[in-house]
DNA sequence: CGAAAACTTCCACCGCCGCGGAAGCGTTCG
DNA sequence: CGAACGCTTCCGCGGCGGTGGAAGTTTTCG
């Protein structure tokens, strides 16, 4: 009935530096070990151990024990959604940030978000399924339009496979880097699969950055008129993302 | 770059009984004094003072200054999503309310959610809406099909000028007390705010619980076929909803 | 103009919790 | 079978921060 001490139990939770470390390391999806995670939030084993213990006691993340390891992932998709909602107030109203960092920008330019694309990449992709009416979008929801959905079926994403009772839902979710919304959910889901799938992107080790392949630059040039700058040499592209396009 | 300390603010921020409480009691849209959220949070005043001033700081709610009062609401909707996010998680996989309170039946059965309505009355709405294709409804969002569209603008709402630039979006909101999607959003605030102008709801004092009226237990059942059960005697109603409904 | 009200600032108290070292337990190797 | 590894439990330390009392500031009312 008094729903102050629950939230402030999860929040409370999530509040401490270090178990917030922890779960921004477990935002991509995988699942990490325990001394992984420790390492992520430098902070020692026994430390990490407590704090672990308490974020599974409160099933924020799910233990997965094999071997002489155990392994934490997210519990569930919702926290990850929560996660995001409270960057999204974290990042509102807030100077821009100043320095780009090497890693940052890496970050910035291409990443996952659980189980879907975000950064530069995942919002230029929502512009154009925007721009060609494939999708319906603002920061209250998405939705895929019939036109849409015979797109995504021309890339290997068939929509009634996706959404197990429903259909053509996709979830707005505000890009903390762009501030601007890109698509997640299970469509989110599925497309990002599908560039994995298709070799288009590859994840980097031990980071939630994505990198793009030279298939997938091609990839994304003629199939959504995304054109990505190389890293050494960007040539001239229509519509240019990255690192040169910031200001 | 690094954002786990940028969550770890805000959540740590949340993650404190007192402000959790300050939080939970502004959730229903209206801006309080500081003295009230001192007696919600159930703290002396200077406590609260310096609470709502770390709130405020961190731009979670917006003081508003007013004679020798200090009203304050919550900053932002984003604000509020960032509340249900968290309580989504809160209230997932944990065992299902044992007792229920004389204001915890009130506050199931009807109240606000910021700007919509929440609980069994809006729940029902809902369901009314999807089982009549007006909108396409799961947790991942919602969407107003055309005929929908006609149908709100029957009620006297108009789409149009809800979305200012896009239309037909609205929101899903987890209800917590439910724990089943319910309408939000811009369109959920349309609905809400049409409920009260018409006088088929009224808010409670100091409460978030909404009552619904005479005027507005005839219209709910004529307009959307939703029987709603008296507090004193239950009519034989075609779908009951309320305490006698619960299990 | 003086008193009351609403809120804030200052201050000292203290309890909670994050922390790491040491030791214990289970698993996987050579 | 013993040693190394990964993780947990136990323990005492230390500090951050929540707390309310007292006093100060601003506004309203008689």
């Amino acid at each position: 009935m008094n729903t102050a001490p629950l939230i402030a139990e999860i929040a409370g939770l999530v509040g401490e530096p270090a178990r917030a470390s922890m779960l921004t390391a477990l935002l991509d999806g995988r699942a990490l070990t325990a001394g992984e995670l420790a390492y992520a939030a430098r902070v020692t084993p026994p430390t990490a151990s407590m704090h672990l213990a308490k974020l599974a006691e409160a099933r924020l993340i799910a233990p997965l024990k094999t071997g002489r390891h155990r392994y934490f992932r997210l519990a569930s998709p919702r926290v990850a959604q929560m996660l995001e909602g409270i960057m999204a107030v974290a990042i509102d109203e807030r100077p821009r940030y100043r320095p780009l960092s090497p890693l940052a920008r890496e970050l910035r330019s291409a990443r996952v978000c659980y189980d879907h694309l975000a950064g530069r990449l995942s919002v230029a992709l929502a512009d154009c399924l925007a721009r060609r009416g494939y999708v319906l979008l603002d920061e209250e929801g998405a939705e895929v339009t019939p036109n849409g959905a015979q797109f995504l079926a021309g890339f290997g994403i068939d929509l009634f496979t996706v959404g197990t009772r429903r259909r053509r839902f996709c979830r707005s979710c505000l890009d903390w880097t762009e501030r601007r919304p890109h698509i997640g959910g299970a469509v989110g889901a599925a497309l990002a699969s599908r560039c994995f799938e298709l070799g288009w992107t590859e994840r980097k080790r031990d980071s939630r950055a994505v990198m793009v392949t030279a298939a997938g630059r091609k990839g994304f040039l003629e199939t959504f008129g995304v054109a990505l700058d190389e890293p050494s040499a960007a040539g001239p592209a229509q519509r240019v993302i990255g690192s040169s396009a910031a200001r």
